[in-house]
DNA sequence: TATTGTTATACTCTATAACTATA
DNA sequence: TATAGTTATAGAGTATAACAATA
């Protein structure tokens, strides 16, 4: 007798219809600066660990490398990043903040911390921490 | 001190990620189908609590109205659901599964259920409990 | 030969506005 | 006046293929 999946119980739709929130509120919320959500985890990813080629930033951010470019290509313009030569390669090119990107970063941690926190409401510490540790191991 | 947001801890970049995830996953499983993921969606609905308004359809699935006219198109066309007349209300479709509707969704219901297994594997059957549980106090 | 970054392109998804018919 | 469905449209996101430079 096999179920049926239910809206309430699929993960797949769960995940797709938080996901989309996320991402819808984070934009409302970085409006103003003119970023939008994948610009800001390029900033986060470069933030963390400064000099990673678009190829790595690719993979880690799931997100194809032709949009890395485009993405890239928006924060350079916008002076928050440089792209360095790799010392070895010279293919590559190494994404590193600026000082302004820096601040920038900072600036819109603040509200990608408040979306997070409104988006996470009817969770309390605990079971945020839960939460978090479930999707990074099924999020790849 | 102000903490910086990390890829590793931030719930919306994690959601995001496993959504696009679960989603790129089930559209490459229903693609023998013709069916995208929405299309899924909307006849998981239907085939849960038949006769639902476009409008129901659109606030339960956080489908755009417009969107669900073209979903349910496509569903029409493919024979899969209709779209019956309100009783006391002319203006109102109420979306119903056909037969072969029925036996689509059952059948894309074990593509979907298989993607789903994959998405969830790195967890036991009690944290998968918990993660729906915890996604579906977030989704809205 | 394989890989990095890039360009071009097509398709899907999301979002908004405007219209119609009904309420 | 407001709502359900519809159409049209624009913008953002996703995905693929092909190319130049370099490994």
């Amino acid at each position: 007798m096999p179920e049926l999946p239910s809206l309430d119980t699929d993960a797949g739709f769960l995940l797709a219809r938080a996901g989309g929130r996320a991402i819808r509120e984070l934009n409302r919320a970085l409006e103003p600066s003119g970023l939008r959500s994948r610009h800001y985890t390029v900033l986060m990813a470069a933030a963390e660990r400064g000099g990673l080629s678009q190829r790595e930033l690719s993979t880690l951010l799931g997100i194809d490398p032709s949009a890395v470019v485009a993405l890239v290509d928006d924060l350079e313009h916008a002076g928050l990043v440089r792209r360095d030569a790799h010392p070895g390669d010279r293919r590559t090119r190494l994404v590193v903040l600026t000082g302004k990107g820096k601040t920038a970063f900072r600036r819109a941690a603040d509200h990608g911390t408040k979306t997070e926190n409104n988006l996470l409401a009817p969770l309390d510490p605990a079971e945020r921490a839960t939460l978090i540790s479930l999707l990074r191991r099924i999020a790849r």
